[in-house]
DNA sequence: AATCAATACGTTATAGCATAACACTGCTGC
DNA sequence: GCAGCAGTGTTATGCTATAACGTATTGATT
């Protein structure tokens, strides 16, 4: 289950191009390093990118890293639009491991209702070491 | 306790002005923000205020919302450095409430011992509205 | 078929966020 | 004094993201 993408048949060229590109990358891309990637493919400009990251995000099949700017496809093929994900970055490899935890989902929606703030987006995003960086640095 | 907030008798005269806008600001602010604000005071370089605010946020005296490309003051004397903080910001009105979470924390560390991964930094950012922006709005 | 609305596309220009590199200042400790 | 260090000021540059324009394609409506 090591690479659980998905790739649905409607999405545009362009859209399919950039999902493509972050289904194969090790590692999240910014915008503009999808664009260099894609130049051979006709890709011209960042908005080229930018537009099909919109969409893609929007459907749940990639996910925006705020404390990278860059951006990774979905690893589930399943968590689409499920609420609450975390993120795990490692600072050594640019692995991004990503997960739910109801337990903090269901913690954040009280505090929510505690205090009266509607949640419309949550980012969880944790830096660090993996275990095979950490074990390669000892 | 609205407004809790610090300075610290050692700062230069760069981190003081910075942190005294942040002080001030009811919303978060960006880099070039502060500077704009802070041009009468004689900065000129977006550098200036960068190198503060590094200095600052790495002593938890101000924070970085990643999701914004901005910045707060810290809003709790006590917080400083004390793990997992969440960020819950109204896109109604900008404001910004600062608080933190034993469980959540609790359940992050969980999920870091099973799987070998070791957190250095965690970003916690919520985007909705608030109570009182929700109620303007009915 | 002609029309219309909605969505995507391509391009150029511009705005907004962040750091590199270098020279200099002022302190602290020896 | 002088070395070491943290902070400063300045210029230049790079990375990230969107505005504004016009065109093309699709799909429904008449
Ligand atoms: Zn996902
Ligand atoms: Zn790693
Ligand atoms: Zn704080
Ligand atoms: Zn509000």
């Amino acid at each position: 289950m090591a690479h659980d993408h998905v790739m649905p048949a409607d999405l545009t060229r362009n859209q399919e191009l950039v999902l493509g590109t972050l289904n194969h990358a090790p590692a999240p891309l910014s915008a503009y390093d999808i664009l260099d990637l894609l130049r051979s493919e006709g890709l011209r400009a960042p908005l080229q990118v930018y537009r099909a990251l919109d969409k893609l995000v929007e459907r749940g099949l990639a996910h925006r890293l705020e404390s990278l700017n860059a951006f990774v496809a979905c690893a589930d093929a399943h968590c689409h639009r499920k609420g609450l994900i975390a993120f795990a970055i490692c600072e050594g490899c640019g692995k991004v491991d990503e997960f739910a935890d109801a337990v903090t989902e269901e913690r954040l929606s009280a505090w929510a209702g505690a205090t009266g703030f509607k949640v419309e987006r949550t980012t969880m995003e944790i830096r660090g070491k993996c275990a095979v960086c950490l074990k390669a640095a000892a």
